[in-house]
DNA sequence: TCGCGGCGCACTCTC
DNA sequence: TGCGCCGCGA
């Protein structure tokens, strides 16, 4: 959980700008001269000097987010642009925390003041200073996924709908697409396009009851800020004009809000309409101020967000969008092996519409890319542990340096298992996230309904938690209170007497009223976050419930509980000392700039963190990490376990129907291979086990695209030969989108050879996994009992059943 | 009002 | 497989 603070001095050695990762890191003034005097490739001395707008695209690994670095440095050392006035966004926390290291790398501790944050942190500060204007208190609430998720079940039940045909995820779904799209609820109800439902009713309600706890989700952060600068010019203009230079990062990711978004700060001028007509001659020039600077990086390759609603259209329509923009190509990729990106320039070469690019590699070809076919993922992941303590053992590669990926978390598990037995060690990135435990979400909710008393939905959480007598009769009738009157829950609560609840329930709620009263008081005192945190924990009985529970879940529990307490205690001391998006030194930034420890910001901080952002620097784990492929975006490896290339899996299940969602698989294939430096593995599982019952997928058709020579396959599947040469990949597939799986492990080979006997392992392609019984006859007319667990006991032709034996 | 046990369902990915 | 919900008995 301990991110480095932002001290420059103390930063870790750092990569050179440019040139390779790998070279020792030269020293920071040769660095900062080569950057001044720009480097011997001419696009990325372009790069400095090209005017805005600018688009620079480029490739994995090409240094993307080193060239936007450079860009600053350059603005600051060569342009004397104040760094204040610099803003960069990134697409997690984590990497504007290595971009501030770089730049403070490079100029020093003037960086301090540069804004560099994500969409969502930068619009929470406008936010926090703007909103009042639309008539929202100082202290919002910002819903996770998980509060979303929450208040949309209670919109849907109120509105009766089937949650069979319509569940809460879908419907939030279309809320949340709506809002990405800046569609409001008035008019969501024509929106076309989608072709399935649409829940106009649903948006209303839940945008009603996000207000009425004065709550933004993380789709309203985007969108309101564009709201108040299209309703209020003057917000917009303040800041266009506060920030000269803006930076975008990732820009393939953006969604059509961000992209408003931007266009608001640094399209042209006159796109203003609200903006007063400058008819007045006696002062022409007031209000005339040229659009900010705007520098986008992207890749279109690397888009994988689409199903949070990012679009690629605004990096191939960018030159559209912002006129007289330009366009630089980086095609030099500084990280991997010829091998390693000729296989991935292969396989997302079979992506149709996408720009022709080709990325290449000065770092020789390096070893070829390791395949194999496990039987089951335990088998996988028993391949994967060895291999990596081999390399470890021989000296060719370290734990930290090794990363093992998978499509979804679910497949963490069998990797966990075997890595803790044979004492590998391994860090899981995301997962069962820390954030969303119930303990830590339990203690948010009263932190929550302490800073913002109209959160209703943090203080019916915590109403009864920990057991305080107050059950649903209660809380019913407050409920009933808070309707018929019109007020929040929280002061409902303050009336219980008016309720026809017995004194003694009307003293528990009374009692409770008073421990949130107590703590508001404290806020107000300003006292520091996790002075009220640990308050709340004693005096609510938290802490007394989980420590005379006899359940070890507790005491795990209260472990998560003190590491939160351990993160409110480091935020304090880091926010007394340094803000964290960089911006609180600036002292005309926006409302509130001084860095403060209070409960508020703590919440905001928390909310906006991912976990992902908590990755450990690859440098000085030591240990594996363990990731899905989507938080890999941005790291890069020695060594990477490309896991579970199955159809089915990667690409998922989901997406195997529809063209556009398979080439966003593809693109995240693509994503998962250009991490690997120097070592890349690709393995799958002939069967694996998918809640329960064992389920076995063909190979990803992504395999079948690499070229042969680029592969050393260490293991085949016994049974399946044939779908990795080139030339029978494309009848393969055929075959098997028809056939379904059936076709996997009727190889006629295979058949011959098999020999069962009472307790082997088989695989049958209709009833999967199987235990032998009991053997009758022998040759061809070997019959033999199979117990297929809940499938229940079949007799088989040995001979001719579409089985496979395991072993 | 609470606690327990049985049952049914769930797994994409994330700021 | 494990979590969360529901219904029941105390």
């Amino acid at each position: 959980m301990s991110q480095p603070v932002e001290t420059p001095a103390a930063a870790p050695a750092m990569e050179p700008l440019f040139g390779e990762p790998d070279k020792p890191v030269r020293k920071r003034r040769s660095r900062a001269k080569e950057l001044l005097e720009g480097s011997n490739e001419p696009q990325r001395e372009a790069v400095l000097h090209e005017g805005s707008p600018l688009l620079v695209v480029a490739g994995a690994g090409s240094g993307k987010t080193r060239v936007l670095t450079r860009r600053i440095a350059y603005l600051v050392s060569e342009r004397d642009a104040h760094p204040g006035s610099i803003l960069a966004i990134t697409f997690t926390n984590k990497a504007a925390a290595e971009m501030r290291h770089r730049v403070a790398d490079i100029i020093g501790n003037r960086a301090r003041i540069m804004w560099v944050s994500t969409f969502h942190s930068a619009c929470v500060r406008i936010l926090r200073a703007e909103l009042h204007r639309f008539g929202y208190a100082r202290e919002f609430s910002i819903y996770d996924d998980a509060d979303s998720k929450r208040l949309m079940q209670l919109v849907c039940s109120d509105l009766g709908l089937d949650p069979k045909r319509h569940p809460v995820r879908k419907v939030l779904n279309w809320v949340s697409n709506c809002k990405n799209d800046l569609v409001d609820h008035e008019s969501a109800g024509s929106r076309a396009g989608l072709g399935e439902e649409s829940y106009p009713e649903a948006y209303a309600q839940y945008q009603l009851r996000l207000r009425k706890a004065s709550a933004l989700d993380f789709d309203d952060l985007i969108m309101l800020t564009v709201h108040l600068f299209q309703a209020f010019a003057e917000v917009r203009e303040h800041y266009r004009r506060r920030f000269r230079h803006v930076l975008v990062d990732e820009y393939q990711d953006t969604n059509h809000a961000q992209y408003v978004l931007i266009r608001e700060l640094c399209g042209p001028s006159d796109a203003g309409a609200a903006a007063p007509a400058p008819t007045d001659q006696e002062a022409p020039q007031e209000g005339a101020i040229d659009p900010p600077e705007l520098m986008v990086v992207g890749d279109s390759d690397q888009s994988i967000y689409a199903f949070r609603g990012a679009t690629i259209r605004n990096i191939l329509d960018f030159s559209t969008d912002f006129p007289g923009a330009r366009t630089i190509m980086l095609e030099q990729n500084y990280r991997s092996t010829q091998t390693v990106l000729s296989a991935a320039n292969a396989v997302i070469s079979h992506n149709d519409g996408r720009p022709a690019k080709n990325l290449w590699s000065a770092a020789g070809d390096g070893d070829r890319i390791v395949g194999y076919v496990a039987d089951s993922e335990h088998d996988e992941a028993q391949f994967v542990a060895s291999e990596v303590r081999e390399l470890v053992e021989q000296g060719r590669g370290t734990y930290g340096e090794t990363a093992v990926f998978y499509r979804t978390n679910a497949q963490s598990r069998a990797f966990e298992e075997v890595f803790i037995r044979t004492g590998v060690p391994y860090r899981v990135v995301g997962g069962v996230r820390f954030y969303e435990r119930k303990e830590i979400r339990d203690v948010i909710a009263y932190l929550r309904a302490i800073a913002n008393p109209a959160d209703d939905v943090s203080v019916r959480r915590i109403l009864n938690v920990p057991k305080r007598g107050i059950g649903d009769k209660s809380e019913g009738a407050i409920d009933a209170l808070a309707q018929k009157a019109g007020i929040p829950f929280s002061e409902a609560l303050r009336r219980a007497s008016e309720t026809a609840l017995a004194p003694g329930s009307v003293k528990k709620i009374t009692g409770f009223v008073d421990l949130i009263d107590e703590h508001r008081q404290l806020v107000a005192d300003g006292a520091p976050a996790h002075d009220v945190l640990a308050s709340i924990l004693d005096r609510s009985g938290y802490h007394a419930e989980l420590q005379g529970s006899k359940d070890p879940q507790d005491e795990t529990r209260m472990e998560n509980l003190a590491e939160f307490l351990a993160v409110a205690e480091e935020f304090a001391t880091q926010a007394s000392t340094v803000d964290l998006d960089g911006a609180g030194a600036e002292p005309n930034l926006v409302g509130a700039p001084e860095p403060d420890p209070s409960l508020p910001a703590f919440l905001e901080r928390i909310a906006l963190v991912a976990d992902s952002d908590q990755i450990p620097d690859a440098e000085s784990g030591g240990v594996v990490t363990l990731m899905t492929l989507h938080t890999a975006k941005g790291l890069e490896f020695d060594t990477v376990f490309l896991t579970g290339c199955e159809d089915g899996i990667l690409p998922h299940q989901r997406t195997l129907t529809d063209p556009g969602e398979l080439a966003e698989e593809r693109r995240l294939t693509y994503v998962g291979i250009t991490r690997a430096r120097k070592r890349l593995y690709l393995s799958r599982a002939v069967s694996r086990s998918a809640w329960g019952a064992p389920q076995h997928n063909p190979p990803s058709r992504f395999l079948g695209e690499i070229p042969d020579r680029l592969m050393d396959w260490r293991r085949l599947g016994s049974a399946v030969t044939s779908w990795q040469n080139s030339s029978a990949t494309a009848r393969y597939r055929e075959r098997n989108r028809i056939e379904g799986f059936a076709s996997r492990v009727d190889s006629p080979r295979a058949k011959k050879s098999i020999e069962l006997a009472v307790g082997d392992k088989i695989l049958h392609t209709s009833f999967g996994l199987g235990t032998v019984k009991k053997i009758t006859g022998s040759g061809s007319n070997a019959k033999a009992e199979v117990d297929f667990g809940s499938m229940g006991a079949k007799l088989l032709a040995v001979q001719f059943a579409p089985i496979e034996k395991l072993d």
